[in-house]
DNA sequence: TATTATTTTTAGACTTGTCTAAAAATTTAT
DNA sequence: ATAAATTTTTAGACAAGTCTAAAAATAATA
């Protein structure tokens, strides 16, 4: 069994792992856990000793199988709870980040089980992130940013990259949400700037907003 | 802000004063937790500090009224969660406890009001136990235990005395659910076992489970 | 490659919550 | 009312997880 604590550093490092190909840096753990190198490295000690990552020392650390499996049932349980929130307690996906840091480590396999099954085996939370099965293992769909696509391009809406509150309060407001269309009507070449199509309405946004939206391709009109 | 062992102090200590009227032993926080005298002694010390608990040395402790109203918000959450658990997840009721005990902890006002709308308002949980209101009131209903009701006497079946886990599963394996209404047919004399009426079906039933049942008096027919 | 800068680790300390063992206060019983 | 039993508190220790400051290793740069 492992401590709040350590389902924190696992899912850490396990989110590091996904950007970062090889080891993860004990600064970069640091980092995302907001606490210093030294915590990190006594825990990383006492995470190798239980075997859910390989560390050497000056080199960074791996998640082992083991560790992966634990990481990735603390991002399962994250994201069901995320949908509970939204789906069933009127959240908005803004909110749901700070209860859900909670809720993840709730123990109980039957718990979270039923709550997948109560919610319809959903396969995405409410920020459009894979949720990965009992096993660990999720789909990953490929993706692309907004603001790589071309004039009359579209695509559908899928997840943000950026998932601070305030980002998502912005989306919110402007009525972009997940599974809409989204249609390049212009792009500025000036500051990057573009002119899109969502639903039937057409917005201008900035290059900012366009590289933090994730976007699945759409072929067909 | 309170720590979850601050939080199930004071809860231990709320259910005491419920029992006993006066002061809580060190003892009985003591025997109620699992843990030590010691380390009541020091964990009450700084809920005085806090000033959620009176404590004079040697002279057992009380909550206060902010004292009051944290422990009802925890009991209240405890409850709640366990309807959820119940009506929502299929869990049985002789399941839900450790789940809940776990989940009263979840720091977020609106998550508990949102479920407690999402579940309908509830007013008692899965056995029987009254769910206090946002501000830690508790309607209390007068109830007695089944073993002290006469020969043709009947009520409605509103909850446990000992809620653990081979009691629950024996009531369900009887057919002994809250809401149901049970007569007293006969009462045996040499053992006080009780020969009752539930739905249409007969039992026999022992006075430990009698006196372990509680019943809301029921006029009528 | 030698030197500087950065990263990482070690050493020692602190907090929270717990424990054991012994001392002090209170209660019970003779 | 005094002695015995019980309860409660104190004193000191420990584990988990964190921190600061300093030392060691690695990486970057001239």
């Amino acid at each position: 069994m492992f401590t709040l604590s350590e389902e924190n550093y696992l899912k850490a490092i396990y989110h590091l792992e996904l950007g970062n190909d090889g080891g993860v840096s004990t600064n970069a753990i640091a980092e995302k856990l907001a606490t210093k190198a030294s915590s990190v490295t006594d825990m990383v000690k006492k995470l190798s000793e239980k075997e859910v990552v390989l560390y050497k020392k000056y080199k960074g650390v791996t998640l082992t199988v083991l560790g992966k499996t634990v990481a990735a049932s603390v991002v399962r349980k994250h994201r069901l709870w995320e949908v509970f929130l939204v789906e069933k307690l009127n959240f908005s996906w803004h909110e749901v980040h700070e209860v859900a840091e909670q809720l993840e480590h709730i123990k109980s396999a039957k718990l979270i089980n039923q709550l997948d099954r109560f919610l319809g085996f959903p396969k995405h939370d409410p920020h459009g992130d894979p949720i990965p099965d009992k096993d660990g293992n999720l789909k990953i769909v490929e993706k692309s940013l907004l603001s790589t696509l071309s004039k009359n391009e579209s695509g559908i809406c899928i997840g943000v990259d950026d998932s601070s509150s305030e980002f998502l309060q912005f989306l919110d407001k402007k009525g972009i949400t997940l599974g809409k269309k989204i249609t390049i009507l212009d792009k500025e070449d000036f500051d990057d700037s573009l002119s899109i199509l969502i639903g039937d309405k057409k917005l201008s946004i900035s290059n900012k907003i366009a590289s933090n939206l994730y976007i699945r391709a759409h072929t067909g009109q």
